[in-house]
DNA sequence: AACACAAATGCAAAAGATTACCATTAGCAT
DNA sequence: ATGCTAATGGTAATCTTTTGCATTTGTGTT
């Protein structure tokens, strides 16, 4: 029952390890905080502590289990690393989070990294706007 | 003397201010956060406050005047706008940064958040890599 | 040039996110 | 079941940024 993925990753099948895991996995809510982890552990009754939601973030991270999204607004966003890879479209209004690929951009970027002497190891890209409800209600 | 682009913005021209908007425009490294340009006022006898930086600077972006970046890291870091808008490479080994301009990849950003029925009203796109110099020192 | 008043500043305290420390607990191989 | 090491929880510490408030400084006006 304990998640394969953890062992697959090198990581001792915890209690913690195991719970948030499992939160990222079903929580419909695609891109949370450590606080927003942490609050749905405590919902659940469990005493799991922030430090280690946090420690426990980072780990999964470095494992490549999940990918941390720095949207504006300060705080790291964590989203499980399933399906392929993906950027963001994010709605100011009401801070919706859509997700699309492109392929044409992915290519771009390559060139761009590899014309400018670079060994592309990473890249994030966020489109910020107002999503169509929002749009909306402004009116 | 005093820099026009304060009037020009609605800012009152205080000592604070202008000195702030001298170091951006004058200092050869172009991405600075609030610290730096906290340092080089300290390094020139300037009596200004950590918190009148951060104030000020908070300002000049809302007027338009420099871009806030939010490179991985955490801190803010800003850059004077001046030239066409433009889109970063950054090493990850010495934490250089370049500039670039990619038309295509401007244009599919702008169909992508059409598509998804978004209005957009900002984008940030970073690629991270090793540039040049960092790769033959790995070797 | 002196005034008047609101806006801006400096300092220190506060807030928010994340990390470090350390004594205690819990996996896991034996 | 036992023991050893890694992991955890709680708290204090750190780092960046913001806020509150008394004081100072631009700026338009006499």
């Amino acid at each position: 029952m304990e998640n394969p993925n953890l062992k697959k990753a090198g990581l001792k099948a915890t209690l913690p390890r195991i719970k948030i895991l499992q939160i990222l996995e079903e929580n419909p809510l695609r891109h949370m905080s450590a606080e927003d982890v942490y609050k749905v552990l405590l919902g659940t009754g469990e005493d799991v502590g922030l430090a280690t939601v946090y420690r426990v973030l980072t780990q999964f991270e470095t494992a490549g289990l999940v990918a941390r999204h720095h949207f504006e607004g300060g705080q790291s966003v964590f989203e499980i690393n399933q399906g392929e890879h993906h950027d963001h479209i994010l709605c100011v209004g009401c801070g919706k989070v859509d997700e699309f690929v492109d392929e044409v951009i992915e290519q771009r970027q390559r060139a761009i990294a590899k014309k400018a002497g670079y060994v592309m190891t990473d890249h994030s890209l966020y489109i910020y706007g107002m999503c169509g409800e929002c749009q909306k209600k402004k009116m």
